[in-house]
DNA sequence: AAAATTTAGTTGATATGGAAACTGTTTCTA
DNA sequence: TAGAAACAGTTTCCATATCAACTAAATTTT
C-alpha cells in the first residue's frame, strides 16, 4: 500500500518529449543571456526591440509587436521603458496620426553592437559543445518546424 | 541621410543564433500545449507538478521546486493554486514539522493521464514534421548540451 | 457626408514567477 | 543545554506579460 505507481495507466515519461528538452535548454540559454545583459540594465525583450530597430531605422510599435511576437499592449509598456532609459524615441507621425515613429537614440544605437557582442558570445558559449554539423542539423530542424507549422518569424528573409 | 544601416559596425543577425530559433520554436510548443490544457483549467507549470507527483506519490514543495526548476516561493503559490483546485493535498508532516507532504487527490490522480495524453499529442503533433532520425538527433543534441553545461534536470535517471 | 468599421496605441485588471526578508523548526556546536 | 546556524516554507514586493476595454484617428459603407 505504500508503493507509488498504483495507477496502471500508461502515462508516458515527460522526458520522452522533445518539447520538454527543448524548453529546458531554451530557458537556460535565455537565462544565461539575461545574466549577461544585466550589467547593461537592458532586458532580453528590450534587446530584441533594439536589435530589430537597428535594421529599420524607424518603426512603429505595432510592427515591433509583430516582429517580436508580443501583444501591442506589452510593446506599449516595453517602449515606455526604453524611452525612459533614453534608448529610443517615440514621436507622433503627421501623415497618419494613429501611428508612432520609434527610433533608436544615439545612445541606443551605440549600445546595440555591445549587446550584440554579448548575444554572440552567449550563443557561442552555449552551443559550443555541439559540432558544426550538429549545430547545422539543429538549426535545420528548427527552421523545418517553423516552416511546417507556418509559424511566422519575421518578414525579413 | 534617409537610409538605415548607417552604422558600419558588424552586428550579426539575430537569426544566426541557434538560441533564437530554439526559443522561438520552444515558445510555440509551450503555447500550443497551454492551449490544449486550457479546457482542463490547469496551467503548464501545474501540469509539471502533477506529472512529477504521479511518480512519487508523496513529496515536499522543496523537492518539487528542485524538480521543475522553480524557486520555493514560486512553488508555494503553485501548490496553493493546486490545492484550491482540489487536485493535490498539503498536509504537515509529524516527524519533521518543517516539511509538508504533498499528494495528488483522487481527482488529481484521475486527471494526470488525461493531461498526459494531451502532452503526448502535442509533442507528436509538433514534431511530426521531423523524421525519426531528425528527432533523435535533436534529442541527442539537447541532452548533450544539458550534460556539457551540467544543467540539472531531474534526479531520475 | 454621416454612420459604422477598422486600426494604432494605451490603460487597468489579472496572473505569474523571482528575490529577499521573515517565521517556525530542527540540528549543530561550544 | 543555550545559542547559533541551517533548513522548509511563506509572504511581500517587484517586474513582466496577456487580455479586454477604451480613446483617437482613419477608412469604408451606405
Amino acid at each position: 500500500m505504500r508503493d507509488a505507481k498504483a495507477s496502471s495507466l500508461p502515462v508516458s515519461d515527460l522526458k520522452k518529449h522533445v518539447g520538454f528538452w527543448l524548453r529546458f535548454v531554451s530557458n537556460h540559454v535565455s537565462h544565461a543571456f539575461a545574466r549577461k545583459l544585466q550589467a547593461s540594465g537592458v532586458t532580453v525583450a528590450e534587446w530584441l526591440v533594439m536589435r530589430e530597430m537597428l535594421d529599420e531605422e524607424e518603426t512603429s510599435p505595432g510592427m515591433l509587436a509583430e516582429r517580436i511576437s508580443m501583444t501591442r499592449g506589452g510593446v506599449s509598456k516595453l517602449v515606455d521603458r526604453l524611452v525612459g532609459k533614453g534608448l529610443i524615441t517615440r514621436t507622433g507621425r503627421t501623415d497618419d496620426r494613429r501611428f508612432q515613429s520609434i527610433a533608436l537614440t544615439p545612445k541606443g544605437r551605440r549600445l546595440v553592437p555591445q549587446l550584440a557582442a554579448l548575444a554572440d558570445q552567449n550563443d557561442e558559449e552555449f552551443f559550443s559543445p555541439l559540432s558544426a554539423r550538429e549545430r547545422d542539423a539543429l538549426l535545420a530542424s528548427m527552421k523545418k518546424l517553423v516552416q511546417a507549422h507556418g509559424l511566422q518569424t519575421m518578414p525579413t528573409e
